[in-house]
DNA sequence: ATATTAAAGACTTTTGTTATCTCTAATAAG
DNA sequence: CTTATTAGAGATAACAAAAGTCTTTAATAT
């Protein structure tokens, strides 16, 4: 019952590019220096968040990774699905019984946690943390 | 991101259980049979109900398994926390900060969907499920 | 052209789940 | 008390998924 360990990462990195000035693109090895991982392994994830949509990738010199053009609307929810695909917490086997209520009861209560998620967007809580770092700063 | 497969089995076990007559009890190569399952696997996850005090098991001649005194108290949750364990959905490596927005964020979305577990009992989608056994017999 | 950087694919290692087999312990029934 | 019966424990094998590495290819700014 968990995440794997490239959804955390993912969100790290998200978090990273949305807190860098906007139109900076940063790459890989700076990403994977900072959570302390192998640059070829992070890139797989980087990737996933590209294809997705989440962020944008230029090859070349001075190119690297940036933020996509709407983090506003980038949610946790996204970048989970990026990384884990579609796939449910709960999978029942057979599936057999149309209106199967195990099954409707686990369903329902993932489903409403994905609908939170969705909703918690990763802006939001960048903007928190520079609301504290300037509090903290104008000490 | 899932859970794994013996929390599913775990749970149909315990509806079938719950749905038996009370104080009949059924051996492992009954439970194993209805799901197509091995009985010395399947007999894994029945100790792990049986020590988290779900149901209850006797050895030796017309011994089984049966559903603990209480089923009116089982939760959802209570199965997934007797096969999974205690470990979350979400953990951040290093937890390096403490008020982590990260963290709040996913920490509060499972809390919420292990709250709503918690209050889906069992014993309610049995209820259900006779009802609607009724409604049928009745045509 | 060249240096730089992401992308893709093959591959290995590690970890966790699923499953089987064997042996032991408990208990009801004769 | 003995025996048949059933759960429990442990070792271990098989399998799958995740984590991580290495090498090659493609794109691009200078
Ligand atoms: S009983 Fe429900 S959850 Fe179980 S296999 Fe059938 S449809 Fe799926
Ligand atoms: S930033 Fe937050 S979620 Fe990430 S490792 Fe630190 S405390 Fe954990």
């Amino acid at each position: 019952m968990k995440y794997s360990n490239a959804t955390n990462y993912a969100l790290h990195t998200m978090v990273y590019l949305i807190w860098l000035p906007k139109a900076s693109t940063v790459g890989v090895q700076e990403l994977a220096e900072f959570q302390k991982l192998s640059p070829t392994y992070l890139s797989k994830i980087l990737t996933k968040l590209t294809k997705a949509g989440l962020i944008e990738s230029t090859p070349g010199a001075k190119g690297g990774y940036k933020i996509s053009k709407s983090p506003k609307e980038i949610s946790f929810l996204d970048v989970i699905i990026a990384i884990e695909g579609e796939s449910n917490l709960f999978n029942c086997s057979i599936h057999h019984n149309e209106g199967c209520l195990i099954e409707k009861v686990m369903r329902e209560s993932e489903d409403n946690m994905k609908e939170e998620l969705s909703n918690r967007l990763l802006i939001d809580i960048v903007e928190k943390m520079e609301l504290q770092k300037q509090a903290k700063e104008s000490n």
